[in-house]
Order: structure tokens, then sequence, then C-alpha cells
DNA sequence: ATAATCTATGCATTATAGGTATCAATTGGG
DNA sequence: CCCAATTGATACCTATAATGCATAGATTAT
């Protein structure tokens, strides 16, 4: 049984003739007979009933019929499937990404590439910055969504988004009424910030700012997420400067102000370069929001 | 691309080594590694990497392998329902039955054939006794049910079903209290019967019995439907001799009583010989329920 | 370094599919 | 009633393609 039969026995099954269907075949007309033949004898039952002037299909060549068509479909299918998934197209896809990530620029992305690729199923673990790293290396992610956290040959990197940090004061902070500081206006305060070990970028931005403005910066906590370092300015323990996007997270007790001469920070894409999953290059060719 | 190809796919892709899959498909490494190159080419896209010590499947690969394994599947159980249309045991039956065929044997033969051959689609048709022959003559029903009712060399029967007859009387009727009768006792009355040209067997059995005690029965109305003599017989228009089975059809107004030395009557399967549909010959040769 | 393992490649051989010519059967027209 | 036309099957030949053998090339384990 071959392919090819099962192609010639539904151009047959069509036109009912064996002339005209290895014409459509471009073949002659005895190897069709043949090709018929040799399908029968291996299903081990006629297909055809060849009658003086006329062929017609038996019970069982229409059921055969309406399988094989169905099945020719399939196969057509399942190469453009293949070739799809080699593409990149179609496939598992799974994105690790920061909490911080989750307040900007992954609802976007996600949104955009579910929409383009509709067939690759994406899978998206909230993981902390320290760990995101090695779930690149190990696997266990395929892309990762954060800041800049370390330079490192084994990962590539591309930016997609920048925004300006902004201050976040107490409700009880004296300047908590205004629409505005500067960093030198919080050259007495406490600061809570984000470790320097996991993303220096971001570490970097808010020491340079207050650096620019003559001060260090009197570290007070330090924690990983800044949902976090919000949360514990509401209760007081001292001030932060923390990415624009922050803002949208309401909170009873903070208070954000734009910060003067802000730096800006950026989020990138992580990939390792020999994951051989092809769905990665799609997601990072993914036009930036780089706003 | 070829079905072989595509077994060959499948083999390398369990065992994801050249040699070892060859040897499972009784063929030598070589002629392996071109088909699956021959594939990979036709597709458009590798399905396998290579390295040092090991194959592993692409995404491509992963994809096509799900799909190709499934319409494997699908292409053998094809094979086999082709062969089980050809034997009868899957397709499309139509039975054609006249009404007093659905009171006794009819139900009974429906559900063994159904249990038998679930693949069956059968299609129940009621059909007149005068319409049945050409029904199946025409194609329009590939097995009538019916009491004999011409012979006639065009078509095959086969008996399934006996029974006696029973007396219907009206219950004003002078011996509808009895609990049996002959056809003796019958002689004054008035009768209500079927044709004589649409169930000679029928007919005959009834004027028979009755010619038995020396007299023919005056014959007052003549209808093609058992159900309606016993309407009529509830009505008070007569008395009639029906098929035992109609006995199930508790009419108020009509008694029915066991008939004396009573004719056995018949009722069996017609089919067209010619009838190409294999699910006849299986329909025909299910044991019959003759009581 | 060397042997072992595994896939790819070149080449001779063989199998098989396709083409041409023709036959057999049937039907429709003259 | 016969003959031409149509249609599918068969015989035989040719060409293409697949198979097997031998071996190369690459890599890992001892």
């Amino acid at each position: 049984m071959d392919l090819k039969h099962l192609r010639s026995f539904l151009v047959l099954a069509e036109t009912l003739n064996f002339s005209r269907a290895a014409q459509r075949l471009n073949i002659t007309q005895p190897p069709l007979s043949r090709q018929i033949a040799t399908l029968e004898e291996s299903i081990g039952t006629p297909l055809f009933w060849r009658h003086s002037r006329s062929v017609v299909l038996t019970p069982a060549g229409e059921q055969f019929r309406q399988d094989i068509s169905r099945l020719i479909g399939d196969l057509d299918f399942a190469v453009e499937s293949a070739r799809l998934a080699a593409y990149g197209g179609r496939g598992k896809l799974t994105l690790a990404f920061t909490m911080y990530a989750a307040w900007n620029v992954l609802p976007d992305m996600v949104a955009r590439f579910s929409a383009e690729y509709p067939d690759v199923s994406l899978s998206l673990s909230e993981t902390l910055p320290r760990d995101l790293h090695d779930s690149l290396i190990q696997g266990l992610a395929d892309v990762g969504l954060s800041f800049p956290f370390r330079f490192d040959h084994t990962l590539q990197y591309k930016p997609v988004f920048r925004e300006p940090l902004c201050a976040v004061l107490p409700a009880s902070h004296r300047l908590s009424s205004q629409t505005s500081v500067s960093a030198g206006d919080l050259a007495q305060d406490a600061f809570i910030t984000f470790p320097k070990t996991t993303a220096p970028a971001l570490h970097e931005a808010v020491t340079n700012c207050c650096e620019s403005y003559g001060f260090k910066p009197a570290i007070k906590v330090e924690t990983q997420l800044q949902q976090t370092i919000v949360n514990l300015v509401a209760n007081g323990l001292g001030v932060a400067l923390v990415p624009d996007s922050m803002r949208k997270l309401r909170l009873e007790g903070a208070a954000f102000l734009s910060l003067k001469d802000s730096p800006v920070i950026e989020q990138g894409l992580y990939w390792n370069e020999h994951n051989p999953n092809p769905c990665v290059q799609r997601f990072i060719e993914l036009p930036a929001a780089l706003s």
C-alpha cells in the first residue's frame, strides 16, 4: 500500500473512469489499472465494480473513499503543521518573567504574540529575578522578561521597554502632597531598594541618581520585588525610587511623585542562544514596545 | 512522500537510533538514512537532529510524529473499515416492513441485528404490503419483512416467523365472553378480511379455515392493515380471523379468542438477489425466530 | 591513542513503476 | 446483423528509484 495508490484511488473514485483518471494523474491508463488492482489486493476486497461501460464504487469502496479522503487532508495538514512548528509558529513557549514586568510590558507582549501565533501555547511563569538566569540555562523557560540583571555571554538580551523612575513616599511624609520631587529632596530619608546583586542596572540607576545630588542613599531595607518595596513604603519604613509603572499599584499610605531628572530604566528579553525551540525566535522578533 | 517513509519515520522516532530502527524495519541502515533525508526534504525541514552520539526529534519532528502516528492508526482503521463494509458489517441497510410485522417479529430481529452489527445504520421504513415488492425491486429498500405476498422469481424469500390465527369479535357478539371458538361458530357472521391480491397466503388461510367447516365467509369489508381490521371489528362491523400477535392490540370493544384447529401463518424476509449491499446477506443470515 | 559506535555517502544491483502495444468485452450506429 | 468505437486488462520492455554492501567521517569512551 502506497500513498500514491491512495491518491489515485481518490481520483478514480471521483471520475469513475480509468482513462480520464489516469489523465488527471499524468500517467497512462494501464499503470492505474494495476495500482487499483494492487490496492484492492492489499485490502482484500474490490473497491470498484467494473461493468461493461461503467465503473462504480462498491460499498467498501465508498466507505474507504470517505476515510481516505479525510486522511489525505489530514496528511497535508500534518505536513503544514510540521513546517509551522519548524518555523516556530506552532508549539509551546515558556515565558519566565519578573513580577515587576507584569505591571507594564508583559500583558501587551503576550497579547500581541498570541494574536500573531495562535497555535503556540504560551506558558507564563512568574519567577524571582534571582531564579531567572538559571531557569533559562537549564531550559525550564525559553524566554525571560526582566530588567538587565547580569552581563552574561551565555544569554542573549534585547531591550523592549523603557520608563523613568518615580518617587514613592509614605502618605505621612512631609513632601507627599507634592506632584514631583528631585532625588536631592530625599537626601535625609531612609531608602528601600532593590539588591544590587540581582539587578545592578536598576540598583545603580537609583544610587547614581542620588549621587548626582551629592549624597549616598541611606539604605534601610532591600527586597527583590517592587511591590514589596511599595508596601514597605506605605507602612512608613522609608522612601523609594521605583519604576514609573508601579504607580498602577494604588496602595493606601503610598504617594507616587514624578522624579525630576529621572534616569531611564529598561526591561528586556533574555534567551538562551542554543535553545532549540524555534518559537523563541518568533517571540524575540516581536516588535518591541519601547516607550 | 511515501507511506513507507512515514512508517520508517515513526519507528525511528521511537528508537531514536538509525541502525536499530533499520533492523526493526528489516532493511539496512543506509536506506533508512536516505528515506528520512527524502522525507525531511519533501517537508522542507529537519525532523531529527543528529548529534554525535544521539538522535533527537526536532520540535517539527515531534509535532509530525504525533500527527503521523494518529494518521497511520486511522489508515489501518480505514482498511479494516473497508473490509468490514465489504463483509456487510458496516454500512446502511433499509428495512421495509408491513405494520403487522411491527407487532411481533420486527422488534426482536432489529434488536438482535443491531447488537451483532453495531456499525450498520438501520433505516426502518413502514410500507404498505402493496408497495413492498416495488420498493425492493427499485432498490428503495434492501430487505422486506412481510407475510408471503407473491411468488416472484425476482425476489428471494426466507421465512422467519410463524403463528396461529385468532378470532376477534365485537364485545357485543354472542360468543365474545368465550376463550375459544372454531371457525364454524362464525359461519353466520360478516367477515372483515385482508385483500387476496396483496397477500394470497394470508387470505387463503382464512378462507380455507372456513371452508374446512363447510362455509364460505361472508366478506363485508377488506382492508390492508390488521390494525384496521381489528378497529372495524371493535366498532361492530363484523368478525375477523387475524394473526395471534394482534392480541397485543388491546382495543376497547374487541375480544380476542383462541381459534380451534387454526392454520399457521408465516412471515419472512424478502430481498433482491442482485442487491449489491452486502449488509443484506448479514441480515438474512440472522437466526430466524421461528416460534 | 585507539577502538568502538553511529550516521552519511558512493556504487553496483535489483525491484518496481510507468509506457507502448495489444487484447477482450461490450455497446451503439449504420 | 455487422462493424467501429470505447473501455479496462494484460504482456513486455524500459527507466527510474530503492536496496544492500563497503566505507568514509565524526565523535566518544577506554
